[in-house]
DNA sequence: TGCTAATCGAGACGGTACGTCGTGTCTTTTT
DNA sequence: AAAAAGACACGACGTACCGTCTCGATTAGCA
C-alpha cells in the first residue's frame, strides 16, 4: 500500500495517491478474493478510498479494470533466443503462468467491453500494441530464413496473439507452451532446415 | 411458442416444452430488449414459467444464455465447395453475420464463464465441438491435396476456430472473411498448386 | 413410523396409514428442526408420502397442523389436589413443559387462523374446550370456600387459559408456574382462610 | 407522505425521510390491498425507497410490520374517568375498535415472532410497554380505595392486557367492552363501595 | 380372469415473496 | 476544492414455499 493508515484532501486538487491506493486495493483484492471480490465496494473500503474518489478517476468499473490490467502486465519484451518456436514457447510459458493469477482479469474486461464502448476501444488498441509487439522478432526470423517465403508477418503474429487469447478463455492455461508454439508456429516455417 | 395458454407437468419428470417455452423466451427477449433486458425475472414472466422452472433446467443465468446461444446457432454444418478456403471464407461470413446481432450473447458466456464453472465447462466442450466440426471438412480437403504433408488437422482446425473468436472479441465483425480466411489457412495450403 | 418400507395404495379408497404417517412426519420434523422445517414438502417427503396425499387429507398447511395440535396436546385432564391454586400451578407446570417443545406449533396455529377460517373456527372451538375443562375443578373449588362469594367461574376459568396463551405468546414459559398461579388465582380467592 | 418527489441521501447516515416514507407506503397498501399486499417490493416501490433502505432500517418483514403497528396504535394514553372500571372498559372499546380493522397485523406479528428472534423481542418489550402503561391507572385507582387491600398492580395490569391479546388471538373483537371489562377487573375491586 | 376405479409415490409446475448483492449518484463533514 | 464515509435508488439474482397437476404402478372389487 502506498499509503498505510489514512490519506486526506491534499486541498484543491486531486491527490493521485488515491488512484494508486484504489489499484492496489484492487489488485490485492484479486489476489486474495478472485473476481467475485473486485466490487466497487470491496475497492473502496480496501483503499479506504470512498467510490466518490474511484468514481473520479474512472468513469466506471471497466475503466478501473482496465488500468489495473495494463499497470499489472508490465512490459511485454519477448525474448530472442535465436529460434522463433522457441521465443513464442518462452512467450507463452510466461503469459500463461500470469494468467493463472489474472487472466481472469482479462476475460471480464472482454465482458465489460460489451458494455462499455470505452473499454471495447481500449481492448482494441491493446490487441493493436500486442500484435505489434511481436513484428520485430518476426523480422529477425525472417531474417534467419526461419520462415516459408512471403510470409505474412502480420497475420502470423496475429495468429500468435490469438492462440494464447483462445486458451485463455477456453481455460487451457495448463496446455505445454512448447506444443502449442509449434502446432502455431509450424506451418510457417520452412521445411528444410 | 411451443405451447400457447398453459403447460401443466407431465407427471414426475421434467417437461422439455417448458425448457422450450423458455428458451423461446428468451430469444424473443433478446431480439425485442437486448441484452439487457434478458433477466431472469422477465424470461419467465414472458415464458409463463416459473422461476423455480428456469432453474430446475439450468444452474443459472449463464448455462441457460449458454443454451439459449448453442440452440440459436443452429447446425454447424460446413459447405464444401471443393476448396478449402473457400469453405472457411463462407464459415467466417456466415459466422460473422450471425454475430453482429448476437455476439454480444457469446462475448457474455464468455465472461459468464469467468466465475462460473459450469458455463466454464459447457464452454470447454462447445469449443471442442466446434473445432470437431471442422475435421471432416479438412480430411477431405487433405485428401484433395489442398495441404501441406503432415499438416495437423486439430491444429489447424483450432486456428480457425480462434481466429473466429479474437476477431469477435476484438470487435471486427466487419473484416473481410476472405481476406481472413487467407490469412489463416495460408501457410497450410500446398504451394504448388 | 406406521409403515417402515413403502405404502401402496389398497384399493380404491385412501389409506388411513397415509395420514398417520403423514401425522408422524410433521411430529418429528417439528422435534428435529422446529417450525421452520414443517413445509409440506418436508413433511411429504419425511413421511415417504406424496403431496397429493397430503393434500387429499386435509385441505392446506393450517388444517394439517391444527390436526398435528390437537392429536399432540393429549387429554387435558386437571390434576385435584385439593387446593385450587396448587392446581393451577400444576397444570401451568405441565403446560409450559408441553409448550417448551411444541409451543411454537400453536403460535403458528394462531397466525394460520390469520388467512384460514377453518382453522380460525377450529381455534376458537378449541378455547372453549379449554375453558370449559375449567369449569368442573372451579366448581370443586367453590365448594370447598375457596373462592370469593358469587365468582364468575367462567370469566376465571377464561382468566387462566388467556394467561397461559398469553406467556406462550411474549415468549415467557420459563416462568414459575406457581407464582403465575397466585397472580392470577390470588383476587379470586376468599381472604380469610 | 414526507416527502413528494425525490428523496436523496443526506450524506453519511441514515435518512429519516427514508424509513417514514417507508412505513407511510406501508400503511397506504394495508389499507388499500390488505395484508396480502404488504409485500416488501410492494412497500419500496409504493415508498419510492430501494428494498436495501428497507433492510437497512429493519432486519426482515416481520420487524418493518411491527414499527407500522406500533406507529398506527398512536399513544397509548388511557383515559381517567375516575373509575378504574370505566377506565379499562373504554381502552378495550378502542382497542378492539381499532383491531377490528387491524388485528391481523397484530396476529401476524405474533407469528411472525415464532421464527424470528429480533421480532419476538420486539413483541416481549412491547408487552411490557403496554403492561407499564397501566400502572399509573392502577395507583389512582388505588389511591381512591377502589381496589382491594395489597392488590398486586402488575398482575392486573398484566391480566388486563392479557385478555385483549386473547379476544383479538379468538376472534370476539365484537364482544362487549364493558362487560369484559368487569369480568377482569371484578375480582380485584372492594366489595363494600 | 379380466376390467374398472380410485389411491399411492414421485416430483415437476406456476406463482409469488423474500432477502442479498452490485453499480453509480448523491450529500455531509473534515481537511 | 477534494477527500472519506456511507446512504440512496434501481434492479437483478437465486431460494423457498404453497397448492395443483400428471404420470405410472398398485390394489380391491365387480363382471
Amino acid at each position: 500500500m502506498s499509503s498505510e493508515v489514512s490519506r486526506r484532501s491534499i486541498g484543491a486538487r486531486p491527490n493521485p495517491d488515491a488512484a494508486d491506493a484504489i489499484l492496489d486495493a484492487a489488485a490485492s483484492l484479486l489476489q486474495r478474493k478472485g473476481l467475485r471480490g473486485l466490487t466497487t465496494d470491496a475497492i473502496a473500503r480496501e483503499a479506504r478510498a470512498s467510490k466518490t474518489t474511484l468514481y473520479r478517476w474512472w468513469p466506471n468499473r471497466g475503466a478501473l479494470l482496465l488500468a489495473l490490467y495494463v499497470r499489472r502486465k508490465g512490459s511485454s519484451v519477448h525474448e530472442d533466443t535465436g529460434s522463433l518456436i522457441q521465443d513464442v514457447a518462452r512467450t507463452y510459458e510466461r503469459v500463461f503462468r500470469t494468467w493463472q493469477n489474472e487472466g481472469q482479469l482479462f476475460s471480464l474486461i472482454i465482458a465489460e467491453a460489451q458494455h462499455d464502448d470505452g473499454v471495447a476501444e481500449a481492448l482494441v488498441a491493446f490487441r493493436k500494441e500486442r500484435v505489434d509487439d511481436w513484428l520485430p522478432v518476426l523480422r529477425r526470423a525472417e531474417e534467419r530464413s526461419e520462415l516459408v517465403d512471403g510470409a505474412d508477418l502480420e497475420a502470423l503474429a496475429e495468429s500468435i496473439v490469438a492462440h494464447a487469447w483462445f486458451y485463455l478463455i477456453t481455460r487451457r492455461l495448463g496446455s505445454d507452451p512448447a506444443i502449442l508454439a509449434a502446432r502455431v508456429i509450424g506451418p510457417w516455417l520452412r521445411k528444410n532446415r
